[in-house]
DNA sequence: AACGATCCCTGTTGGC
DNA sequence: TGCCAACAGGGATCGT
């Protein structure tokens, strides 16, 4: 599942390949995928014949600037990924969204499920955007413990939900959620606002560590019709997860069965020995 | 305001 | 073995 640590390698990934170039064709097979665009038209017409500045990253969101005060946003979704292709190669199934360069390179968004998307923004859209109303980036701009105690004060709302609300912190999604809150020893149904002082350290702790750890592993590839890395490789951080996708089976700390339950609509993994 | 539920979408999985 | 319902999940939206 394209998470931060997929996204950013994702990013890295195309960054080289696309900052600076011109793209000469923008083809969208299916317009589903530029819904956030009010027509595909706009897509296609604010992309072609400019060039990508700069390829960011703003939590799961990748944000590349564009010639002419624009904004190239791009989500995978759950089931987006990236290849990097020559105009020549067969086009994977579902290939939704192509980049043509001038060269003849190509930066295909294949994405099954579309859930994904490809938006153009002007700046005045881009505030308008949830991307606008994003929290900080778990990676490149974690909140300190109080302020993440302040945020979390009085909430009822289960620790698993508030890590998953891109409004607090961006970039965590049901995978890491699990890994960190593993990481933190703290169970994900306890209300975000029961946090102790020292778990909410712990937990602030455990952010950048696991998330890290996926980056370094090229991400987590659940299986190989998901996300996947944009050379084709398959993430390999699935076989370093603790609790993610492991219910029933032994926690990698204590050997007690990993517990799955059902937390704001999203399984969640936890062990019951050692989060409490 | 905060929170939960529902929907979108399609490949995969599990049950009968 | 074969079919079909259930499931998975990020984010938008809606109801309470």
């Amino acid at each position: 599942m394209p998470e931060l640590p997929e996204v950013e390698t994702t990013r890295r990934a195309l960054a080289p390949v696309l900052e600076g170039k011109r793209l000469a064709r923008v083809h969208v097979a299916r317009d589903r995928m530029t819904r956030r665009n009010e027509r595909t038209a706009d897509v296609i017409d604010r992309l072609t014949g400019r060039r990508v500045l700069e390829l960011g990253r703003h939590g799961k969101f990748i944000v590349g600037r564009v010639e002419g005060d624009l904004r190239l946003v791009v989500h995978l979704g759950m089931s987006g990924r990236m290849q990097i292709a020559q105009a020549a190669d067969d086009l994977a199934p579902h290939t939704n969204v192509v980049f043509g360069l001038e060269d003849g390179t190509e930066v295909r968004f294949v994405d099954p499920r579309t859930f994904g998307f490809v938006a153009v923004f002007t700046i005045e859209e881009m505030a308008r955007s949830t991307v606008s109303g994003l929290g900080p980036d778990a990676l490149d701009d974690l909140p300190t413990s109080k302020h993440l105690a302040s945020v979390l004060a009085g909430r009822l709302a289960p620790i698993k939900a508030l890590l998953l609300d891109q409004r607090i912190i961006a970039g965590l999604g049901n995978i890491y959620a699990d890994e960190v809150l593993h990481r933190s020893r703290i169970r994900p149904d306890r209300a975000g606002g029961d946090l102790t002082w020292t778990e909410v350290k712990r937990l602030r702790a455990s952010v950048r560590p696991v998330l890290r750890a996926g980056l370094r592993h090229g991400g987590t590839s659940l299986d190989d019709l998901a996300y996947l890395l944009p050379d084709g490789r398959a993430g390999e951080y699935v076989d370093r997860l603790q609790v993610y996708g492991r219910a029933d089976r032994p926690c990698k700390t204590c050997g007690t069965p990993v517990e799955r339950v059902v937390i704001a609509g999203r399984s969640s993994h936890y062990c019951p020995h050692c989060q409490r």
